[in-house]
DNA sequence: TCAAAATGTTAGCTTTGGCTAACTTCATAT
DNA sequence: ATATGAAGTTAGCCAAAGCTAACATTTTGA
């Protein structure tokens, strides 16, 4: 029942998209993610069925608690791992892109042990 | 033309097998990585029409040049990433797993900057 | 030698997650 | 008031990479 990478770059996009509007959008997540209408259409249909979002009759696209957790979880993770990456002296779009591929893989155990290691000798 | 996880994985295993044993079958693919023998019959096809394996009359699949190159880089980066994070307290189970995800997303970039980093600061 | 077992391949199914074409629905602006 | 355009959905295609069932081929051992 594990969540796919392609699921939580949905729900990572959407979380990002509600920080900086005030209405998340079908058309809004297919233009920021360069997928078609009918793409996102059929990833909403997913992620409402899984209880990740809502639709609601303002907000269009809304986090529930579950997908707001989820979403929150694997951001961190690409944000962290990017600016590890880039400490290192990796370049920022190469470290975004690893970032963004890891985010989805490394677990929970060995991205605290990772995280806990770069708090202490991390530049 | 990314090589895929999927095709990255049979070269390990056919690295490793062609490691222990003097001659490498489909069926022994199978065996070792729990695939039917049809999914590892169209893989090997695939892999030969990339180049990246060929069929010996007397030691069944063999690695090309192209193939181990890319065998031997992903194995690499397995052991390097398992030793990393076990280093770190991570189980060695889990370090395995991690590994074998991550090895076929982190750039070489990457990979680079983490490998020397811990060459320093790793236990 | 020849029947049984082992190996490998072919055909076709499934899921995930992209795509286009074509439709609907709704909002707006003249 | 209605025509245009924006947004969303439905239907159906495609590729990757698993699967089973069934068939073919090869090896082996009684």
């Amino acid at each position: 029942m594990a969540i796919e990478e392609s699921k939580e770059m949905y729900l990572e996009t959407i979380l990002l998209l509600s920080q900086k509007n005030n209405e998340v959008r079908s058309i809004d997540i297919s233009e920021y993610m360069g997928y078609s209408k009918p793409s996102v259409s059929r990833a909403m249909g997913l992620l409402k069925d899984g209880g990740y979002i809502e639709e609601d009759y303002k907000s269009g696209i809304v986090l529930t608690e579950k997908g707001r957790k989820k979403a929150e979880a694997v951001y961190e993770r690409h944000l962290t791992l990017t600016k590890m990456f880039v400490s290192l002296g990796v370049d920022e779009k190469t470290a975004v892109e690893d970032a963004c591929k890891i985010e989805h893989y490394i677990s929970d155990a060995t991205y605290a042990a990772v995280k806990k290691h770069f708090e202490k000798y991390g530049k």
